[in-house]
DNA sequence: CATGCGTGGGA
DNA sequence: TTCCCAAGCAT
């Protein structure tokens, strides 16, 4: 018979005093941290390790601390400090975002998750992450992090689904404590835990507040018994070959001749038709004479 | 709802 | 070395 679930109190009782003495010192958690910040960190860790944002998050805030000062900047300028931290996208949405801030907000972040929603780049997960942590608002923050242990914790399953379920979502809610500020920190110490113990590969249950009371370990912690997880394919593909192009870019102060950009790939029809969508999405800007540039840098 | 979108470090 | 994957979003 499969053990219980644990009761939202057991799990509160457990994690709170866990994050108190584990947590991390990270500079988007600090008291001295703005609205602004938290935003910039949330899009700079959709998918990225915090070692890697921490640098480039750090240069974000001494060249642009509010978003009017970003909004005011050229987007390819988002985009070039955005270095090689993937998905050089969000660097562009981030901007969008910025301006939006700046021109239908009066520059001030908003605190309602309903309206942080609207901005581009921001969805479900960021708008709730910015309200809970940045605003001390009672959100349901569901990451991969708090799906794990979720998944694992309360569950009972080795790893949480591909995609979001409308129940996690239920769940996630139900173990929210009442308190605005109490379901702030739980938010965040759910994420830390499964960022530090609760890991993917190899958790460290050893070291894990909730050991005792985990229906995963409390069931023998079986191994994933869903579908093998797809791992995404590199060589060859348009992501790669988009990447190059952007890196040229990126690392040149000056337009970059077509023939330039072109050389970074050998198949002709894969490489136009990425140079296309570069442009298509406003990530590369075409000038006169074959050249092009990040958008909107002054050259 | 499944896919495409970068990158680099650790197991 | 190869594989996995790290605080998702938009379409």
């Amino acid at each position: 018979m499969r053990p219980a679930r644990p009761a939202a109190g057991v799990l509160h009782d457990l994690v709170l005093p866990w994050y108190a003495a584990h947590q991390r010192d990270l500079p988007w958690r600090r008291p001295d941290r703005s609205p602004w910040g938290v935003l910039v960190s949330e899009v700079m860790l959709q998918q990225t390790p915090v070692s890697r944002v921490l640098p480039v998050w750090q240069r974000w805030m001494s060249l642009w601390p509010t978003p009017s000062a970003l909004a005011d900047a050229a987007a390819g300028e988002a985009v070039r400090e955005w270095g090689r931290l993937g998905y050089p996208r969000r660097a562009l949405r981030l901007h969008a975002a910025a301006v939006a801030v700046r021109d239908d907000h009066g520059g001030v972040v908003p605190a309602e998750e309903a309206v942080l929603r609207t901005l581009p780049g921001v969805g479900d997960y960021t708008a709730a992450a910015v309200a809970a942590f940045a605003f001390g608002r009672r959100a349901t923050v569901v990451d991969t992090n708090v799906r794990r242990v979720h998944a694992r914790a309360v569950t009972g399953t080795a790893l949480p689904a591909p995609s979001l379920s409308r129940a996690e979502v239920e769940l996630a809610t139900a173990l929210l404590p009442e308190d605005d500020a109490r379901a702030a920190v739980w938010n965040v110490a759910v994420m830390e835990l499964g960022a530090l113990v609760c890991t993917a590969r190899a958790p460290r249950c050893g070291d894990c507040p909730l050991a005792t009371v985990c229906a995963w370990r409390l069931a023998g912690s079986p191994a994933h018994d869903g579908p093998p997880r797809r791992g995404q394919a590199w060589q060859g593909t348009d992501r790669q070959c988009r990447g190059r192009m952007v890196q040229l870019l990126r690392d040149s102060t000056e337009p970059v001749p077509g023939d330039a950009l072109r050389a970074v790939w050998p198949e002709e029809a894969q490489r136009d038709r990425c140079l296309d969508a570069l442009v298509a999405e406003g990530l590369v800007e075409p000038l006169d004479g074959g050249l092009f540039r990040l958008p909107g840098l002054a050259s």
